[in-house]
Formats: C-alpha cells, sequence, structure tokens
DNA sequence: GTCTATATAAAGATAGAC
DNA sequence: GTCTATCTTTATATAGAC
C-alpha cells in the first residue's frame, strides 16, 4: 500500500495540475474522435475550459507539446485503468473477453464518439511527425506490455505471451474501428468473442479441463 | 468473360477520366498516410498533377465529394486485388496468412506511408461527418464481404464466415498501424501467422489431417 | 498565470476570363 | 475544361498589458 503522503498525482510531476492537466485531457478526447489535423488549439481550450492565452506557457511546444502529453496520456490511462481493474480470478479468455466487452458498452454511450484508442493520430503521424510517432510508440510499449504481462502471469510463455499481446492490441483497435464506424458494439462483441475462444485454446492453463 | 465492347472503364461511369481519376488517386494515397483534416487540396491537386482551377468542375461537393470517391476507390482495390490475385488452391489460413505477409512489404516499400486502409478517414469521420461516414461503411461492407465470401467458399458456415471475416479485417487494420507506428513489418508478420494458426484450427476443410 | 489583440500562413471555396 | 485571382474562414503562434 502507498503511505499517506502518496496524494492522487502520481503520474504528473508536480507542476501546475489544474489549467494544464485540463488542456491534456480535452485533447485527448478530441483527438480520440477527430484526430490531430482535426482539432484546432481554439476546441481545446474551450473543452478544456482553460485560457486560451496560457497555451503557451504551459507548452512551449505548441499543438505538438499538447499532442505527446495526450497520446502518453492514452497510454497511462490503459494500464492505471487495468491496475485498478484486476480480473485477477479470471482465466485469459475470460479477462480479453469481459474487457473488450465493458470497451463496447463505454463507447455506444459515447455516442461513439470516444474510443481510448490510439489509431488515428498514430496513422497520422507515423511518418509525418517524428516527434508524436515517438510518443505513440511509448503509448503503445505501455499497452502492449499491460496485456504481455498479464498473459505471462497466467502461465503463457515469454515469446507466445509477446506475440498474443500484439495480436490482441491490433485486433481491439482494429475492432474500435470498426465499431465506430458502423455505430454498432457488433463488432466489437464478435471480437470479445472469437478473441475468448481463441486464447481458450492456446491457454496452458486451461489444458486441464479441455 | 466479357465481350470487347467492355473497355477498362468498368466502375467510373462515362465522365472525363485522366484528371478527374488522377485527383481521386491522388487523394487516396494521401489520405492514407496524413488523414482527411491533414490533407489540403492544394496537396492533391499537386500530387495528381491536376488543375486547381478544376477541382470543382468535377467535384461540386468539394473535399468532401473527393474523399467519398477516394475512400470507395480503397473498398474497390481490395476486391479488385483480391479478384485479381486468386489464391484458388490454398487453404483459407495460408490465403491469408500470405496475403498478410505481402501486405505487410508493400507497405515497408512506401516507407510506411501507405496502408491501403480506411482506418484513418474512418476514425476521423465516424461521428463528424455522415456522409463520409456512410462511404467508409460501404468500403468495409466490400472488403468483409469479400473475405467472408472467401471463406464460405473454403467451407466455413455463413455465420462463422461472417464473424471471422469481421476478426480478421479489425486484425490487418490494426496491424497496418502497428506496423506503420513502428516503421517494422514486425508486427503484421506476427498476426500473419497468428491468424493463420488460428484459422487453421477452426477450418472444417483442414479437420481431415490435424 | 491569465488575458486581449494581432501577426501570419494556409485552408476551402468562388468568380470570371479564356 | 482549365487557369488565375481572390474571398472568407480558420489555423497556429506571438506580443505585451495586467
Amino acid at each position: 500500500m502507498l503511505g499517506k503522503t502518496a496524494k492522487r498525482q502520481a503520474v504528473q510531476p508536480l507542476r501546475s495540475l489544474p489549467s494544464r492537466e485540463r488542456i491534456i485531457r480535452a485533447a485527448k478526447e478530441l483527438f480520440e474522435s477527430r484526430g490531430y489535423h482535426g482539432t484546432g488549439l481554439n476546441e481545446i481550450v474551450r473543452r478544456g475550459k482553460a485560457p486560451k492565452g496560457s497555451i503557451y506557457y504551459h507548452f512551449p511546444g505548441g499543438k505538438d507539446e499538447i499532442a505527446a502529453e495526450a497520446i502518453l496520456l492514452v497510454g497511462r490511462s490503459f494500464v492505471e485503468n487495468s491496475r485498478v481493474n484486476p480480473v485477477e480470478k479470471q482465466t485469459a479468455a475470460d479477462a480479453v473477453r469481459t474487457f473488450v466487452e465493458r470497451l463496447s458498452s463505454v463507447i455506444r454511450e459515447s455516442g461513439y464518439r470516444s474510443g481510448g484508442s490510439l489509431a488515428i493520430v498514430a496513422s497520422e503521424t507515423a511518418t509525418t511527425n517524428e516527434k508524436l510517432n515517438k510518443a505513440c510508440r511509448k503509448a503503445y510499449d505501455l499497452i502492449k506490455g499491460t496485456v504481455r504481462k498479464r498473459l505471462h502471469d497466467r502461465g503463457f510463455p515469454e515469446a507466445e505471451a509477446e506475440s498474443l499481446s500484439t495480436a490482441i492490441t491490433a485486433t481491439v483497435e482494429g475492432g474500435i474501428i470498426l465499431s465506430r464506424t458502423y455505430h454498432s458494439r457488433k463488432p466489437l462483441l464478435t471480437i470479445a468473442r472469437l478473441l475468448g475462444e481463441m486464447l481458450k485454446a492456446v491457454d496452458p492453463a486451461a489444458r486441464r479441463r479441455p
């Protein structure tokens, strides 16, 4: 457990939390649904209820710096979220299935605007913005690393956990895109089921009762 | 077979082919790597070697109309491409595996700029541009329908072919994003292998020799 | 830290000559 | 069908008062 001195500012160091953090969160939400190029600084400060004049005080690097922080927040949010929701007693198959099912609910509740996904910004900046490309890699490393670790904890060999973490991440990202495009949970629910079946079939811990 | 009167203008009706078609192709290529919002009309006409002044003659609907055509071209290109490359004698597992492996080569050769993917535009416009959202659905319908048909031809039951086509499409789309982000074939190659193994395990035609 | 005002560039779109 | 010139809007970014 953490001591009493560890307040709820684990991730961001010690800087000004209120305005700066609100800008990052607003950017994250807007990027998720409209992409990097489709989101203006005006929209960000409006949504974040932050003063426009102070943007370049908090982010001397401008839009790029905001985006890099927002992207890393996506990765860190995933890690944090999967740390809070234990799913310890579930098999790998059940854990992935329920995670994707919940994700599909969250996306539907957002009107298919949200997605918790890096896919857009990563695609937009893969070969056109080195700084943001690096940020996206870091975020995917966080997500994939978390998935890999969970699989390994459940008895999957290192190499297999690594491969599966890539496939699971890719499938879920693609499923998010399909569900958002079709405005329907169905693609993600189909993927939840198939990923579960696939994992059950290859789970070394589940071979006891096939 | 087609009669001699059917020239190579199957898809687009009878309009002016040269300039208009070049604009659509240029838009498709630019959207794939930079997205809808990240691509300007100036870039499109420059890349398509088309006169800027004639854009609104060919596309009265402006950028949206160009984008809708470009998106449909992605879907039609996939169908056409999979019609030209027969892969008739392959199992479903081998067909998918070799397709994704080839795709990873194409993407690498483009400097990870290309991707043959709708993912970006679909994500950008899922809830912000109804016209383009519909175009993206049509394109995904074409892609998923082709995959589904191929699976069904190989003995997969209708329902299973439908589910698998969703999962395969999603996984490949996600894999494209990962490979482009990491500037590496590895994610797609991993996915090619795992998709192949997964399909082999569930292929009703392959149960003869497990 | 926050605000207003503004510089500067680029976007999408139009008009009208040719 | 094509071209140039231009309108309007919006974008990122900066300067400087408070």
